[in-house]
RNA sequence: UCCCCGAUAGCUCAGUAGGUAGAGCAGGUGGCUGUUAACCACCGAGUCGCAGGUUCGAGUCCUGCUCGGGGAGCCA
C-alpha cells in the first residue's frame, strides 16, 4: 500500500497540502453523481470532516458505479483551493481504486441513527460522525490526564487487574477461576479452592487504591489509570461493568490539599478540552448538547462549591423540597439529593466533605469528632458523583480498629497495615470515573455511548 | 431486583373507532452542466418482537415471555 506516502484527510482540509499531488486512503461517506461531474466525500478517521473528491468527467472513472457509502478507496489527486463553497480545499481525482467494496446491506446511512440502534452495531458505529468524535476525544483526554500528572512529578503505576482482596469496600466482584465449573456442577462436588489457579479465590479489581497507597509511600506521588470491574447489576445510564478509572495517591497530603489538586485537575481537563479539542467540543455543542461549551467555560472561571456533609444535610432540610427519600444526618445522600445540590442549589460542581464514618469505607481518616471521616465526593450536574476520595487513615491503631469492626481478616490485610507501621505518613487519594468525565464534558447522556465497547449485565458483545 | 414506557420494511417513523399495512431515507434502474444528508422519475422490499387468548375478524384489546429505553438502588 501507500501507508507511509498517503496524506491524511485532516492535512488536506487544513490547507497544508495545497497544490500538491496526494494519495488518500479512506472510506466513502457519500457519493453525488451527475453527467459532467461527480463527488465523493472521503473520511479516513483523522478528522470529523471529510475531504471532497471531484471526478470530472465521471465517465473517466468507471469504478464510481460500484462505490456506495462505506466503500474503502485509494485515490490519487491534486489538492485545489476553491472559493465560495462549504469546503476551502478539495481534491481533483486522477486515479481511483476500490480497495474493498461495501455490501449493499451496510447499516450505516447518510442520516442520523439513534444511539440505541448504533449500540447494537458497536463494531460499525466507530465509523459514524458522533463516535468518531467521541473516540478521538477519549484518546486526547487520556493523553491529557497522563500529561497533567507526569508534568507534576507523579509516576504512572500499573496496579494488578487480578486481586485476592474481596472487601475493598466498593461493590460486587467478578470471580476469576480456571476450575472446570461445568464438570464440577455435574458431579456436584464441593469446590476445592486449593485446586484453583491461584489456590485461593481471585477477582477482577474494583480499584487500584490499596496498591496505590503502597506505592505512594515509596514514590511519593503516583497515579493509576486502567480498567476497573464491578459486578453489580446496575441498569442505568451511568454505570458499566467495566470502566476506566484514574486514581492518584499522594503522600504527605491532607484532604484540604487534595481538594485544591482535584479542582485544578478537573478545571485543567475542561480547559484542555476547550483549547485542544476544538473540533470535538464544537461538535458536542452543536449536536449533543447546545450550550455545553458555555457551561464548561463558566465552570473554569468560577470556584467549585465546597460544603461538608453536615452542611449539605442542612441545605436539603431547609430546601422544603418533597424528596422521595428521607434527609437526615447519618443517612446516605440519595441521587435526588445530590442532583438538587449540584443542579439546582449550586448549579456547578460541589465538593461534599466529612461524611459520617458509618456510611463510608474503613480506610478513611477519622476526624477529631470521632463521628465523621475525611472523605470527599465531587458532584456535578447531569452526571452525579464524578470523583470520590479521602484522606487515608494513617494511624495504625485507628485503622486496625476499623478493620476489626468491619469484620475484616486482619492477617490477610497485614500488608495494608504494615505501611502504617513502617514510617507512616498522612496521605490522600481519589478516583475519577473516566467515562463520567467524558459524559460531563461532551453532554452525552448514556455512559454506554462514551465507552467504545461497553460491558453491562447480559451484554459483553464485540 | 423494583417502577414506568416501547417493539410495524435495512434505518427513522405513521397507522385513525378492532376490517388483512404506508411515507421518507437506504438499495436497484434511468435522468440531470459543481453537488453539499444533492435533486427528479420509476422499481423491489414486511410471519406488524415471540407464544397464547378474546372476536366472524387483531398491527390495534387481554395475559405471559424476550429484547430495548428511562428512572430507583449500588457506585466512579
Amino acid at each position: 500500500m501507500d501507508y507511509f506516502r498517503r496524506t491524511r484527510v485532516k492535512e488536506i482540509i487544513s490547507g497544508q497540502k495545497a497544490d500538491q499531488k496526494v494519495i488518500i486512503l479512506g472510506w466513502a461517506r457519500t457519493k453525488r453523481l451527475s453527467k459532467n461531474v461527480g463527488f465523493i466525500e472521503i473520511n479516513d478517521g483523522s478528522s470529523l470532516h471529510n475531504a471532497q473528491l471531484v471526478f470530472s468527467p465521471p465517465g473517466d472513472f468507471p469504478e464510481l458505479e460500484r462505490i456506495i457509502t462505506g466503500t474503502s478507496l485509494r485515490v490519487v489527486g491534486k489538492v485545489v483551493k476553491v472559493e465560495g463553497r462549504e469546503q476551502a480545499y478539495e481534491v481533483h481525482a486522477e486515479e481511483l481504486e476500490i480497495v474493498g467494496e461495501c455490501s449493499q446491506d451496510y447499516p450505516l446511512q447518510k442520516k442520523r441513527h439513534t444511539f440505541e440502534f448504533l449500540r447494537e452495531i458497536a463494531h460499525l458505529r466507530p465509523r459514524t460522525n458522533t463516535f468518531g468524535v467521541i473516540n478521538r476525544f477519549r484518546s486526547k483526554l487520556s493523553h491529557c490526564i497522563h500529561e497533567y500528572y507526569q508534568q507534576r512529578g507523579f509516576y504512572y503505576i500499573h496496579t494488578p487487574i487480578i486481586t485476592t482482596s474481596d472487601c475493598e469496600g466498593a461493590g460486587d466482584l467478578f470471580q476469576v477461576t480456571t476450575l472446570p465449573l461445568k464438570e464440577l456442577a455435574e458431579k456436584k462436588t464441593e469446590l476445592d479452592m486449593d485446586k484453583d489457579f491461584f489456590a485461593e479465590k481471585a477477582y477482577l479489581t474494583v480499584s487500584g487504591q490499596l496498591e496505590g497507597e503502597l506505592m505512594c509511600t515509596a514514590l511519593g506521588d503516583i497515579y493509576t489509570f486502567g480498567p476497573t470491574f464491578r459486578a453489580e447489576k446496575s441498569y442505568t445510564s451511568r454505570h458499566l461493568s467495566e470502566f476506566w478509572m484514574m486514581e492518584p495517591e499522594m503522600a504527605f497530603c491532607d484532604l484540604d490539599e487534595m481538594i485544591i489538586l482535584i479542582e485544578d485537575f478537573l478545571k485543567h481537563l475542561i480547559s484542555y478540552s476547550i483549547e485542544q479539542c476544538e473540533e470535538e467540543m464544537a461538535f458536542f455543542n452543536q449536536w449533543i448538547d447546545k450550550g455545553r461549551q458555555k457551561v464548561l467555560q463558566s465552570i473554569v472561571e468560577s470556584d467549585f462549591a465546597k460544603i461538608t456533609y453536615t452542611e449539605a444535610v442542612d441545605i436539603l432540610k431547609k430546601s422544603k423540597r418533597n424528596f422521595e427519600f428521607p434527609v437526615g444526618w447519618g443517612l446516605d445522600l440519595q441521587s435526588e439529593h445530590e442532583r438538587f445540590l449540584s443542579e439546582e442549589y449550586f448549579k456547578k460542581p460541589v465538593f461534599v466533605t466529612d461524611y459520617p464514618r458509618d456510611i463510608k469505607a474503613f480506610y478513611m481518616r477519622v476526624n477529631e469528632d470521632e463521628k465523621t471521616v475525611r472523605a470527599v465526593d465531587v458532584l456535578v450536574p447531569l452526571v452525579g458523583e464524578i470523583v470520590g476520595g479521602s484522606q487515608r487513615e494513617e494511624r495504625y491503631d485507628y485503622l486496625r480498629k476499623n478493620m476489626v469492626q468491619q469484620g475484616m481478616d486482619i492477617e490477610e490485610y497485614q500488608w495494608f497495615l504494615d505501611i502504617r507501621k513502617y514510617g507512616t505518613v498522612p496521605h490522600s487519594g481519589f478516583g475519577l470515573g473516566f467515562e463520567r468525565m467524558l459524559m460531563y464534558l461532551s453532554g452525552m447522556t448514556n455512559i454506554r455511548d462514551v465507552m467504545p465497547f461497553p460491558r453491562f449485565p447480559r451484554s459483553a458483545k464485540f
